[in-house]
DNA sequence: CATGAATGAGCTTTCATTCAT
DNA sequence: AATGAATGAAAGCTCATTCAT
């Protein structure tokens, strides 16, 4: 019976190459040489290199939305569920700043690359944020006129790119909390309906 | 005095092929095809492979925060200005869809392998966003409390998102123009400070 | 004791599987799977994957070896062997195609191989042919200008390259009872001596 | 533009190469080795390592079939071309024992492994004969009981296993010209009609 | 005896780069 | 300057064989 730690081993050591060299730099042998095992048995848990960016974009995204999901059903409404998303986001970022750094930098290139592979994970989490919106919406506290598609790339690119910065960054300047606030705030109050803005007991 | 316009043509070629396969996954010898050089004629004009992504960075973004200043500077103030960025950066995009894939998907890939690159015409690019906020804070239109830092970033990374998804998508659901009005209207509304909320003649 | 069932299971599992990949293209954990064995299993009944080769054919060459030696036991003359010999030769192959297969085109190909191993079996089957056309030339039916050794091969090689096409061919145009007469009749009628011609009581 | 002679260069080799190890056991960097070029430059003039034997098989084959037509026109009966094809091709066999091994040994195997590959050329080597029966059998010098395509496979067969004795052994003890008389002698004694039997000014 | 996960040597093939022309 | 054939290092992957269970 194969290994189900061995797969974990290799995938939490191809993260940790990925992170550091980038997928195309990264080879077997050293994923192999960092999970203490043989370049062989990679070749046992996957398909090819690929199959290992695919699994990791799959397996731990599925974590990621998990997770995401269930500490945004705490908040009651929608402009929690915002503060809360960018919050949680940043916070699994600079918990697991190799996975993050192999989500951010790679998912773009994926999509270059294995044309044919649609990376359902990322969709679905980026369709948490466009729920939240369209919630938000109805119960008329986002603005109806903005377009909820739009608005889940523009709310994840701009903590994504945050994300970027600090994870590369050594200096650290800004606190990755902070910064989550002031991003949620600004969408917050940049998304808010007029209603909203009056009556909404703000700031939190 | 070596061709210029081999040099161009070369540039212009490598935007294409790695819009169309990725950095990685496009061969020198492809550059050379679709310029009509020779593969050894590529090397009397960049070092290497690298050299050509990195020259290529750094000549169109040079461009590109060329032409943004030009753009800005006839905008009256920097909610002006923040409205004029996204319309600016999202019609490059749609107008220059290869360069656009090329600078998106590999910007990020670009500071792995090339860790000691540092993109200063792209740090360039954000600090623009940068100048016009830390403006608008001194003319008292935008918020005090947000950190010019992490807006720039924000406000890049949610243009830059949808842009990406617009480059990639073959449908193009949402108008590029739309997407770039409602996010700057977001960042508009959010960033703005209170009084200028009660004077500014708004919206737009 | 090993288990002799084993090892005979394992020997026709590579027989099917050599037969339909040719042996370098066979895998051993194929063989394993078509004997319902594990992989490690055949090194508990043969050295290595050459031995597999190498075993099969003393083995099963043996067997052949000595049926034929029966059947033409019940001969009474050279010519009358010469012919049973073809009969028979074809009989084997079409009553074990994949057999024949492996030994037709392994049977060279292991000589290159394994360039210590004589196929000690495959020599004798052929001087099966060679002691029977001395046994003609000392009756006076054969010619004895003839050189045995030359006999045998040609003989044997006119044989096998008809089984090698009747096995491949998919259409079998072919009677290969019919070629095995054929045959065997050009080359009585060829080796003839002219004594015999006269006094042999021909057609058979 | 490639170099016509450096192909040729890498097939020769390959012959070399192949007649030694065998297709399976032999590495394209030996070949490369052997012909004096880098492992990469193959590549430039073959597919891939199966392509190199293919190759082989078209251009070498087409020689031969060549050759053997011009020869066995200057023959004036079947019965003439019979011996002529024996002498011929146990010639070329003695002049070119590295291109027989290799056609001898892996023109078996190739027709298992490229499943695909129809050998063409040795189709038509074999076909020769075919016609030089068929003519025989019109002209009334070879018995019409006789299945051309039988008799086709079975003189090749007997000349091709002499063939590969001669090639393998060290010792040569039969001479390669006798045993093409004895054997061409026994197919024409053995294929005659009754009547060529009677008038034909035998033996040659 | 039997297993099958693990091994790692060794293969083919690619492709950035060079350099003789 | 321009060429493109030649190079050869380097990488992904396979699979015969081993050995702990």
């Amino acid at each position: 019976m194969k290994d189900e730690s061995k797969h974990q081993k290799i995938l939490q050591a191809a993260i940790k190459v990925f992170s550091e060299k980038g997928f195309y730099n990264s080879r077997v042998s050293e994923i192999a040489k960092e999970a203490n095992v043989a370049d062989g048995t990679i070749y046992l848990y996957f398909k090819n290199k690929d199959d290992i960016l695919i699994s990791l974009f799959e397996e731990e995204f599925a974590k990621i939305v998990r997770d995401m999901r269930a500490e945004l059903a705490r908040e009651k409404d929608a402009l929690q569920k915002i503060k809360r998303f960018a919050i949680t986001h940043l916070s699994i970022v600079s918990h697991h700043p190799h996975l993050a750094e192999v989500m951010g930098v790679e998912v773009r290139q994926s999509t270059k690359f294995m044309k044919e592979y649609v990376n359902q994970p990322f969709i679905e989490y980026l369709n948490i944020i466009r729920s939240v919106v369209i919630e938000g919406q109805e119960k008329g506290l986002l603005r109806k006129d903005l377009t909820p598609g739009v608005m889940k790339r523009a709310f994840f690119g701009a903590l994504d790119e945050m994300a970027r910065y600090w994870v590369l960054s050594t200096k650290k300047k800004h606190s990755i909390d902070e910064a989550a606030l002031q991003i949620s705030d600004v969408f917050i109050r940049g998304m808010m309906s007029e209603e909203a803005r009056k009556t909404y007991p703000w700031p939190s």
